[in-house]
DNA sequence: TCTGGGGTCCTAGGACCC
DNA sequence: TCTGGGGTCCTAGGACCC
């Protein structure tokens, strides 16, 4: 199998979580399993969508982003349910714990994927029997499926994951290329969202074959550099490393919430403002960062969006001066019209250490800041127990043995001091 | 009865400075 | 008396992803 690979080629694995929230929730509770499931936020709101759905419910036309609504009218037996973000954190972790068991290497990019450079990992076995046996251990430690890509780069990992789903296991070679990447329509490429897969269409391009072989000046006066880069892709190069490290370099934090109804008086908006101010301090806090420039966001009735934001001379964390500056945001820059939606979001995130010593009089209210992830480690063990770590040698026992002890998962777990994302 | 909430990265114009 | 060129910072918006 390791023939497969150039000598100084990269092994690359990308795991995806399949449908991740409703196989959680069934998980949890079995008796869900085969039926029409769907995750939903403001399931009591009218304006829910679908945020994840059950293959089940993919058979009736639901999908990702649909309206509640739309959703009950294609299948009225759907099962909704609010999503539990404790139960899909604490998944979350007991899959990071397995793919580290094969390699530092690891890269979470969401709470449900993440990709491993698995070149130095040949003790484990070849690429494939790796794949195999982590998807093998997901599924009966946590009870979840996955589909994994395998692949010289982060790119055609991530793309070969998506080929088989649910449960897949697919290998994307360079010579793989012609015949499996190149008859794909751009809309399907990572980074080619529906405008640029328009735009590309303006000059004749349709398919990932015709990127790859598009004129650059072309490109570029269409695209800017990111049509450079989407053709580089197109032929399957790509050389960003896997880094471990990427999830703790955050750039903002921010809380918005489209309102139950729309709002045109000030001192509702002005209350809003002040619960998000709160939530947005809670989680600066719990990072221990500092933000320098606030900003808000405004949706308007029409789905118009506007964001305004202000750099500031000393950065902040505390939900007074949060709310402070978001209300003054709010009072210089809203037209008046009915407001669907309010966000306020930090940026230019300083650690607070650092701040600190430039501000000496800036006083900083110390807060429990590991409660949240104790509580979410008891829970992880509620549900997956000690197996997670006691079994960690399960499918190669003699050479992983010690790499997945419970020393390492906890100080991983307490280091990270981070939720895996949304 | 339309379309959530969390993010990242890039672009572009104007201010400002040398 | 008609006007360079480069660099950085700030702000706003857009595209994309999960």
């Amino acid at each position: 199998m390791k023939e497969m690979y150039p000598k100084n080629g990269r092994v690359i694995l990308h795991v995806d979580m399949n449908s991740f929230y409703a196989s959680v929730e069934m998980a949890y509770d079995p008796s869900l399993k085969g039926k029409p499931l769907a995750i939903a936020g403001n399931v009591e709101e009218r304006r829910g969508i679908i945020v994840t759905c059950s293959y089940e419910a993919r058979k009736f036309g639901v999908k990702t982003t649909m309206p509640l609504w739309e959703a009950k009218k294609l299948c009225p037996q759907l099962i909704v349910k609010s999503p539990n973000f404790d139960r899909y954190r604490a998944a979350s972790m007991g899959m990071f714990v397995i793919l580290r068991q094969y390699t530092d290497l690891v890269e979470p990019v969401s709470i449900d994927e993440g990709y491993m450079d698995i070149t130095e990992s040949f003790e484990f076995g070849s690429p494939i029997e790796i794949a195999q046996t982590i998807q093998k251990r997901i599924l009966e430690q946590l009870d979840l499926p996955c589909s994994i890509g395998i692949a010289p780069n982060k790119f055609l990992a991530k793309t070969a994951s998506d080929m088989k789903k649910p449960m897949g296991i697919t290998i994307l070679r360079k010579r793989d290329i012609p015949s499996k990447l190149w008859p794909l329509n751009t809309n399907e490429m990572h980074g080619v969202g529906k405008k640029t897969a328009e735009k590309l269409k303006t000059i004749g391009i349709q398919t990932i074959g015709e990127l790859a072989k598009a004129n650059d000046i072309q490109l570029k006066t269409l695209l800017g550099i990111n049509g450079i880069r989407l053709k580089e892709r197109a032929n399957g190069n790509d050389h960003r490393p896997v880094d471990p490290e990427s999830i703790d370099e955050f750039k903002s934090i921010g809380n918005s919430t489209t309102l139950p109804r729309d709002v045109s008086n000030q001192q509702e908006l002005f209350h809003v403002l002040e619960s998000l101010a709160e939530t947005v301090s809670v989680r600066l806090k719990r990072k221990n960062v500092l933000a320098t420039t606030i900003g808000i966001t405004i949706r308007y009735k029409d789905r118009k969006t506007i964001t305004r934001s202000k750099k500031l001379a000393n950065p902040i964390a505390q939900k007074e001066e949060l709310a402070s500056l978001a209300k003054q945001l709010l009072l210089k820059h809203w037209s008046g019209d009915p407001v669907r939606l309010l966000g306020i979001t930090g940026t230019d995130l300083v650690e607070h250490d650092n701040a600190y010593k430039q501000l000496d009089l800036f006083s900083y209210e110390k807060d429990a800041k590991k409660e949240p992830l104790l509580k979410t480690l008891s829970s992880l063990r509620d549900k997956y127990g000690k197996n997670i770590i006691e079994t960690a040698g399960t499918h190669h026992s003699d050479s992983d043995e010690n790499r997945g002890t419970a020393t390492s998962f906890n100080k991983d777990f307490l280091q990270k001091n981070k939720e895996s994302s949304p």
